[in-house]
RNA sequence: GUCCCCAUCGUCUAGCCUGGUCUAGGACAAAAGCUUUUCAAGCUUUCGACACCGGUUCAAAUCCGGUUGGGGACGCCA
């Protein structure tokens, strides 16, 4: 049975790299029938902070990356030594002071000299000279000589163990078959590898995935674009277009397919076919991936989603708000989206009587007095008794033609006068929702009163 | 510096393993057009790549070597 695992550190946020490690790692698992385990490499407890903890877990979940099986490193210490223990009993491991190790020097405490407060005997792995082989599922072969690998430390000064080494018991004793991680782990492969002939214990498969880099070239950092998977949240990009752009990068399901769920890309997973290239972040295609899921998604779900947000800005009452009005702006909205948090300012008119206004709109559109033709279009909408698209329409359309002018020439000075802006919804869907009442009020503000 | 990895349009990629079907396919972006009421969406079209040099072969994007370029790792961090 295939069991892989993804093992991440609370020291930071979940990013990009590690969701997508995640993800590879859980579609393994899921298109094997295997288990996806999580385990939690929290031995730095200097850096390791509950809320990241949290926030890793939300944005796993968030993402659909369920986990069969969770464990902290952090409660295992116990096994660790034991371990290193039992390599020192076998004599293939050594203790050292922590100022030995530094300095280099063989032995300069002088005998009974007492180590610093807390501080005990360093266990370290010896290295003997030879070749180390992997086979990587998707590199292919790749061999080191033991002469660039140092002695390695297994357990701290501190009695906490490294992370080469907790990672290899952890591995080993939780029948991890595949590791499937970053390409930035390539070089501990191999000591990893050595630990696990020092204990005796099967070496599984590994694979290693290419890195996804920064526009600007080199590692993503915060400098160059978001990285954390909770500033995507932020941003209004939805789970299921991360996810997919996510499985884009460095892997392709084939037949020229661009867009699928995470259920499609299970069944059509390769780890094969893995490329081995690192990709860079392309958020062009993100935002088109997340415009293509904003238009086909549920409007009721972006109502849900919306809602708290419209809450928190005071647009609409939070226990106490027309959900059949939320429900039109969405579907009249939803397609021009790339983001679901660009609602808020292309429908901002829809909530405020005192909305933004661009005054270059205004210049262009309305420095022409429209009055006569405002009041007439006023007039005429207000014996509408059906206010529906197509009678705002007929009623529009007969208007230009008595009076003989372009649809246009008047249909961008309403748009302005109603929104504040020269995109938009259409004229007459837009006057259908934002309803007869604040139509008329919203024209009479350009309508000059004669006196 | 040492070691390791990688190399197809600006970007993500298909093809490479199993040479010929590749005058290299798709998507994003860009440009143009259609539609039209602006924007978005949609549709159509255009632009655009096998890093370089050598070798193997009747034949190389595909196999081999080198060069160059990019990336990663060299912690008692993970």
């Amino acid at each position: 049975m295939v069991r892989v695992r993804f093992a991440p550190s609370p020291t930071g946020n979940l990013h990009i790299g590690g969701a997508r490690t995640a993800l590879f790692n859980w579609l393994y698992a899921k298109s094997q029938g295997g288990k996806f385990i999580l385990r939690i490499e929290d031995t730095d407890t200097l850096r390791s902070k509950k809320e990241y903890l949290e926030e890793i877990l939300f944005s796993l979940k968030w993402l659909g990356l369920d986990w069969d099986e969770i464990y902290y490193q952090s409660e295992r210490f116990n096994i660790y030594k034991e371990y290193a223990e039992k390599l020192l009993s076998q004599g293939k491991a050594y203790k050292a002071d922590k100022l030995t190790a530094e300095t280099g020097e063989e032995q300069v405490s002088a005998p009974g000299e007492a180590h610093p407060k807390g501080e005990g005997q360093a266990i370290i792995l010896k290295v003997l000279p030879g070749k180390v082989q992997i086979e990587d599922m998707i590199r292919g072969g790749i061999e080191f000589d033991t002469s660039v690998i140092k002695d390695q430390v297994l357990i701290k000064s501190d009695g906490s163990p490294t992370y080469n080494f907790a990672c290899v018991v952890d591995d080993s004793l939780m029948n991890l078959t595949h590791i499937i991680r970053g390409d930035d782990h390539i070089s501990n492969t191999p000591k990893q590898i050595l630990l696990y002939r020092a204990l005796g214990l099967a070496i599984p498969k590994f694979a290693h995935l290419p890195l996804i880099l920064a526009k600007e070239g080199g590692r993503l950092s915060k400098r160059k674009g978001a990285t954390a998977i909770s500033e995507y949240r932020d941003m209004g990009y939805l789970a299921k277009s991360l996810v997919n752009f996510l499985m884009l990068l460095g892997w392709s399901p084939g037949e020229n397919r661009e867009i699928l769920d995470i259920n499609e890309a299970v069944k059509l997973f390769d780890i094969h076919h893995i490329n081995k290239t690192a990709a860079i972040l392309d958020m062009d295609k993100l935002s088109w991936l997340n415009n293509q899921y904003l238009k086909n998604e549920d409007p009721q779900k972006l109502v849900d989603a919306l809602v708290p947000e419209l809450a928190a800005r005071n647009w609409i009452a939070k226990d106490n708000f027309d959900r059949n009005y939320l429900l039109s702006l969405v579907k009249l909205l939803q397609a021009r989206l790339t983001v679901l948090s660009d609602f808020f300012e292309r429908a901002d008119f829809f909530f405020l009587d005192d909305f933004p206004v661009d005054p270059k709109a205004v210049e262009k559109f309305l420095s022409r007095d429209l009055s006569r033709e405002f009041l007439l279009f006023s007039e005429r909408l207000e014996k509408l008794e059906k206010f529906e698209v197509p009678e705002i329409e007929e009623t529009f359309r007969q208007l230009v033609a008595e009076l003989a002018i372009e649809a246009k020439a008047l249909i961008h000075p309403i748009r302005v006068a109603l929104t504040g802006k020269t995109v938009g919804p259409g004229l007459f869907e837009l006057i259908c929702c934002l309803g007869k009442i604040r139509t008329k009020k919203r024209l009479a503000k350009w309508i000059k009163k004669e006196s």
